[in-house]
DNA sequence: TAAGTTGTTCTCAGAATGAGTTGTTCTCGA
DNA sequence: TCGAGAACAACTCATTCTGAGAACAACTTA
């Protein structure tokens, strides 16, 4: 093996990285959201080729000054027109790199995914510029034409997600600083597609240390179609949860 | 927020990534083994600036024509003189990226870490090149002196271990292809650096489907120290544990 | 006011877990 | 050759956690 390969050492002395084609290192962000009770990814429509026409994820070139994570919180701003606050609320996370040799007909493109949870927000089309962006469900992905590999990235992303939730209080970054147990639930019952059993769900989160705290406060209203007036939480210190809420296992016993 | 921010359209419009100084890309390798009960690093020790005399993760600069995982898979065939099925069964997966604009003072250069789990290997040195490549203890670190961000990808490094043992049965990769419930306990415990009780984890193991499954066969003698033969077992077809392993939480209730 | 909905708490059976015990098989040293 | 100790494997038992359902009060709209 060893003998059939550059030595490491001599290959850096002799190396310039400019001899070779350059590479690029871009961010993309796979920023997801729930609105109306549907998973929702932000998504663009490109203008350019390749893959003109193609909804592909928000991102572009790291800057020099930046890390990637300073460059795809600048790609969040910049699609979502948010920033301060609001923008600092929004969960950013590295999900991975994807490096395929040929995933960018244009040149050598390294990109590294990321993944991001952020409450309701309003039409990235309210913005000034008129790019062609949107807040999809997800449910609508697989008939849409996707460019590069952003299929892969997205699909890596909601795995991550569902896994995320299971042992990380991130549930609450979907939702407003103060919230329902119920609506934690909907965080849940929609990331995971599938209904949660709403007593234990309540029992869970209350016992698990640092998910949750209570505000004192309860909502104004009982739900729209009838019920008491829920009490209102906001997020507690924890970073993890322990124990976890792990999602019922799926039938198919994952062998 | 928007006003202020060059229009990405634009931007790609107006960009060649030749007008910025390059951006390189390399891969690094967190290679963990388990060697007389304590889990030991790859490390070498630079011969050259900066960082001379540093050690550093195995690594080196992604080539044209191969992805980062084969760029890992190639570092780690290099620094451990392996190759076909011995290597092949090295787990290697991605740990993240590491983009700091100063962390390396030569150029800008992001890395994209890796993790691999190995069986207990032949010492480095063995091979032709006469690197100073050396399998260390991680318990040895804190007093070595480490090149770049490396102290910190280990560290990183560590924890997603510690974490992949609980949810996948990652474990059988650092063993040989048949091992005893007692060796795979002894895999979790240094991992995860405190003992388990050896009556409820042979319960486990054999109860999570698809773990581990019996070779029939028994070892050729007991224990060193006495005792009888143990069952041998190989690894099962299960990609993740239903139910998972969980470490007992750290008596601070991580909040 | 009636009917229906929902937030919250409770109960109870079954499963999983932590801790300890037992029986047996083996190695080593006296 | 035998006895002491080690350790694999299986078991028991008390405790905790979980899933499923029920109860009930507080709210809605019709």
């Amino acid at each position: 093996m060893r003998e059939t390969v550059v030595n490491e050492q001599d290959f850096l002395a002799a190396y310039d990285p400019r001899d070779y084609p350059a590479v690029a290192v871009t961010v993309d962000v796979v920023a997801l959201t729930i609105r109306e009770g549907a998973l929702h990814l932000l998504l663009i429509r490109r203008g350019a080729p390749p893959y003109e026409g193609h909804w592909a994820l928000p991102g572009g070139f790291v800057r020099p000054d930046e890390d990637l994570a300073a460059g795809a919180r600048r790609e969040l701003a910049e699609e979502t027109g948010l920033g301060g606050e609001r923008l600092r609320r929004i969960h950013l996370e590295q999900l991975g790199s994807y490096s395929d040799p040929d995933r960018d007909p244009r040149m050598r493109v390294v990109s590294v995914a990321h993944l991001a949870f952020a409450p309701d927000l309003p039409d990235p089309a309210a913005g000034t510029d008129a790019d062609d962006a949107a807040w999809l469900p997800v449910t609508a992905l697989a008939s849409r034409q996707l460019a590069f590999d952003h299929g892969r990235i997205i699909s890596d992303g909601l795995e991550r997600a569902r896994s995320k939730l299971e042992y990380t209080p991130l549930a609450t970054r979907f939702l407003d600083p103060e919230f329902t147990i119920t609506e934690l639930r909907a965080v849940y019952e929609t990331v995971w597609g599938h209904p949660l059993h709403a007593g234990n769900f309540h029992r869970k989160v209350l016992s698990v240390p640092g998910f949750v705290e209570s505000t004192g406060a309860s909502t104004e209203r009982g739900g729209a179609r009838g019920g008491p007036r829920a009490k209102l939480y906001r997020a507690g210190d924890a970073r993890l949860l322990h124990p976890a809420l792990l999602r019922p296992a799926r039938e198919e016993t994952v062998r």
